[in-house]
DNA sequence: CATAAATGACCGACCATCAGTCAATAAAAA
DNA sequence: TTTTTATTGACTGATGGTCGGTCATTTATG
């Protein structure tokens, strides 16, 4: 054999190498070898590692991603009440600490939606399912602990998923032009309506 | 002097007659020679009338668009009820009639969020203000008459986003099997809230 | 009416760029 | 020394976009 170099961890730190110039540009106006030059490899490198252009972006989602999923899931475990934790949940759409983050699944979704990419959309269903399992459970909780009234699980799917397209309208349009406003608004809105009231 | 074509006809004409194999194939699997050959017309012409590749996406937008927006505003002057009118918006998320439009809209939100292209942005301003508007007023005019409780306009913008949210992820995950069926749950219960009890 | 001049519409050969390939090279392991 | 693996940048094919030239029609002129 010759050198053995650990692939997964090899295309990690590729991928890692050359986010800053991913987040600061997009993938489609960057060329391979821009990337690799980034990523202090040759482009020939790149395709040892990555089918092609595309996957450099799925991979850094990956990455970022399952950070930001154990950095929420942390933080979760610290709120209190139910409100506060869905309020936690949407703080993706808007904090300063994921805005890379937002970048990335930006143009992620992008790509999703453009190609209908089986790997891509396989991933996206797992994010999905993992963060909708916790936001579910969170106002299962609500409702068990009778803070929420039982409608709010058939809410549950809408309201998860209103967050997002807050987040593309705020992406595409003008027309949002404060979203935490907006998602707060909404969230301490539809609580009132679920609140069970003593 | 020569032959005057109507510029803006023309470009329509182009748009239209090419429409079809962008619905099916989306504009980045296809290629300027196979779009020309599809409108008849040869290569250079087509950058006589579009800027690059993705305004045809985004004239073929503009039309399907517009053609919608007047169906919308007819239906909905044939509903009854509130919650009628705001089951009629979610229909374009689903409906067969919309389908083409549809895939068109997927194409022209993922350009959108790839590129920051201040025209494509200016246009959904424009087209979310425009059925925004309308959604407002349906629900203003459920508050007016006593149908719905005053809470409904807090929550206006997170309801008529939702849908969007719900389309997004229908198209980038597996989550959604049936969209139709999320959308109405989702209005039902949200209606069940809001409606005045009497 | 005939013909020349003018001009806009149209086009495809051409150009530059870039994603992706591959043959050659380097270097460690056996 | 031989085998295996990693790395690479020159190369290739495809394609988005340009440009010089041609064609068709209209208007001016004699």
């Amino acid at each position: 054999m010759a050198i053995i170099v650990d692939k997964i961890q090899k295309k990690k730190d590729i991928a890692l190498s050359c986010k800053a110039l991913v987040v600061a540009n997009g993938i489609n106006t960057l060329t391979i070898s821009q990337i690799a030059k980034a990523a202090g490899v040759g482009k020939g490198t790149i395709y040892e590692y990555f089918k092609n252009k595309e996957e450099i972006v799925f991979e850094i989602a990956n990455i970022m991603m399952s950070e930001h999923s154990q950095k929420l899931s942390h933080e979760l475990s610290e709120q209190k009440s139910t409100k506060e934790m869905v309020k936690k949940f949407s703080e993706f759409f808007y904090s300063e600490a994921d805005k890379e983050l937002r970048e990335i699944y930006k143009e992620f979704v992008s790509l999703s939606l453009m190609q209908q990419n089986p790997e891509m959309m396989a991933f996206q269903t797992q994010c999905f399912n993992n963060y909708y399992g916790w936001f579910r459970e969170i106002l299962q909780a609500g409702v068990e602990s009778g803070e929420l009234k039982q409608e709010a699980m058939f809410l549950a799917r809408g309201i998860f998923v209103m967050g997002e397209g807050m987040f593309i309208a705020k992406n595409v349009t003008h027309a949002i032009e404060n979203l935490k406003k907006e998602l707060d608004t909404f969230i301490d809105n539809i609580f009132e309506l679920l609140e069970v009231k003593k």
